[in-house]
DNA sequence: GCGACAG
DNA sequence: ATCTTGTCGC
């Protein structure tokens, strides 16, 4: 689990201050709402480090709802930022975009890897690539960053809301398969809560990870390994 | 002041 | 995220 975190080089308060407004002004920019129709294309999008100096990011699309897929690509940079809670996007959005530009088929909704508003100033990775894209996005993550919940049922599909302090909603705790630890699914931008919740649970095939991010994750293991 | 802290 | 063997449970 993620019970102990080794210190790393401490982050300059200089730059994260700097970042931290850019977020502020890139939270103005998002816009909670429902997709204009039912998906045709959706993607997954991952990033893997095969040095800690290199950011290999991928993205995988498929179609909608079969989940065939139908292109994968990745892109590789020099890695610019440490790794600093909340500020993620700063670290991996950048390379994320180049690989994005690769696609030969543009998705009409992307699944991040990571949190979409469930974040400190509601602009999480998914937030703040959906902006920059100006694509719909919404996020998967494995782990909490923000709010609070009750832990759902056991079983598959078991939903509880994840909540900030005032009873904000910030994304729903899901259960993807039985017995293994929920996901937190929250919108990203130009996507809304049910729409997110139901795309994930639409992308499910009896793995913990929903088929975008799942496929994504994988290819960027691959890819690094051949990167050797 | 003390803990928490996506990937 | 990454390093890294065996092991517990369904």
């Amino acid at each position: 689990m993620a019970y102990y975190r080794p210190p790393g080089p401490p982050a300059d308060p200089i730059i994260v201050r700097d970042l931290t407004r850019q977020q502020d002004e890139l939270r103005t920019q998002v816009r909670l709402q429902p997709l204009p129709q039912e998906p045709q294309l959706i993607a997954g999008c991952d990033s893997s480090f095969p040095t800690p100096e290199t950011v290999l990011s991928v993205f995988v699309v498929l179609r909608f709802p079969t989940l065939e897929i139908v292109e994968k690509v990745y892109h590789t940079s020099p890695v610019t930022l440490p790794y600093i809670p909340g500020l993620l996007a700063f670290r991996e959005a950048p390379n994320l975009l180049l690989a994005y530009d690769k696609l030969q088929r543009k998705p009409d909704v992307i699944m991040v890897d990571g949190h979409g508003i469930a974040h400190p100033r509601r602009v999480g990775i998914a937030a703040h690539l959906g902006v920059l894209l100006d694509v719909p996005t919404f996020g998967v993550a494995k782990q909490r960053l923000t709010g609070t919940y009750q832990e759902p049922a056991l079983t598959k599909g078991s939903i509880t809301p994840l909540t900030e302090k005032g009873g904000e909603l910030l994304g729903e705790v899901i259960r993807s398969k039985d017995k293994v630890n929920p996901l937190f699914v929250s919108p990203g931008h130009r996507c809304d809560q049910a729409t997110s919740t139901r795309l994930t649970l639409a992308c499910l095939r009896g793995y913990k990870l929903p088929e975008p991010t799942r496929l994504a994750d994988h290819w960027a293991e691959e890819f690094k390994k051949e990167l050797r």
